[in-house]
DNA sequence: ACATAATGGCTATTGACAATAGCTAATTGG
DNA sequence: CCAATTAGCTATTGTCAATAGCCATTATGT
């Protein structure tokens, strides 16, 4: 019985490429052993059956878009450090749908690595709001905000939602500037 | 073998009951069956399957919250009319945690009865803000930012991603003010 | 080199669940 | 009060995740 070389590694990336390409809400054991010309339970000696698989991609996928947005608010500020965020975070999400919504998966609490992944797509976030200089309260009412707006703007993208045929990436920007408005404005109301 | 009296509203109803209870993505036909001292097959009399059933809440589900948004909107214009429509919406959406990621479906085009429903919840949208003069792409635009803003929040809160101790409720009513705000302000930008 | 350990993938099996076919008992209409 | 319909049942099949236990392959240590 030749060896098929899977690894941990390997196994999780085939199967957020399947995710996202097949579309489906999470990638069946059987397809993905399948992928590899593998049987179902060779998997288990590389991951932890769906839960630990589904864990595996969501690890992978928070951290990948922590750092896309964290590489498009470099060397930026404010407004243009949002605007670059904001595109950076739809972008990557429609070149992942299947991997999108676990990147909003709230953390297992006594999961450390997900407590981990999780707080640091928040971090960037604030990190980006606190060239507002919005403080405490203010500034997990504006980040909270801005994640809404964003999460809400792609989960209803890549789930149809939006079929009238008007330009996506114009609402897209409009909504964009809102929030930048909003933020500027928002020790005001 | 005494009737248990079932109907499609009843067990529809109690499926969804169940969703918003139990707090899983999904309602077993098992648990379902179980709930009314029943055994899965009896359930095929009333629904058509797995399929059929979830095709039951979401239209339930979609026009119960249309309806909740009409309502809160009826009698009141502009911000008066986002602000109730926004807070009923909210409440609609944490009262059933199950049955509201349904109502965010895209609707399946060749079922007359999901296009008329869906299509009436972004007409309510539509209408409220026909009282801020907005027209054709832009009134799109506008009906996609409120939208977002709503279910990016709603969704990111009973997903339970808002662990932060900071108030929600004080972070949701910033988030409807900066959305009249930039409502108000559509055409400038 | 070769024995021994560790590892990778297999077959077989169990258990949960959806789904269908076909039966029988309860209800309802003339 | 009998006939037609309907409701719920048992039995069965098929799919999938998961576990147990087997054997082949690769790596290691003297």
């Amino acid at each position: 019985m030749p060896r098929a070389g899977l690894s941990t590694a390997a196994v999780v990336e085939r199967a957020a490429q399947l995710l996202d390409e097949q579309g489906s809400e999470s990638v069946s054991l059987a397809d993905l052993a399948a992928s590899f010309g593998v049987k179902i339970p060779s998997l288990y000696k590389h991951v932890d059956g769906v839960r630990g698989l589904q864990r595996g991609i969501m690890l992978s996928a928070k951290s990948d878009l922590t750092a896309v947005m964290e590489q498009a608010a470099v060397g930026r500020a404010r407004d243009d450090a949002i605007r670059g965020m904001a595109v950076a975070y739809r972008n990557w999400a429609l070149r992942h749908p299947g991997q999108y919504p676990l990147t909003v998966r709230a953390p297992v609490q006594d999961d450390a690595d997900d407590v981990a992944v999780s707080t640091a797509i928040v971090a960037v976030v604030f990190t980006v709001l606190s060239g507002y200089g919005l403080r405490d309260d203010d500034a997990v009412d504006a980040t909270r905000f801005l994640r809404s707006a964003l999460h809400g703007f792609v989960s209803l993208e890549t789930g149809g939602a939006f079929e009238l045929p008007v330009d996506r990436e114009r609402s897209f920007s409009k909504l964009v500037e809102s929030v930048v408005t909003a933020l500027a404005a928002w020790r005001n109301d």
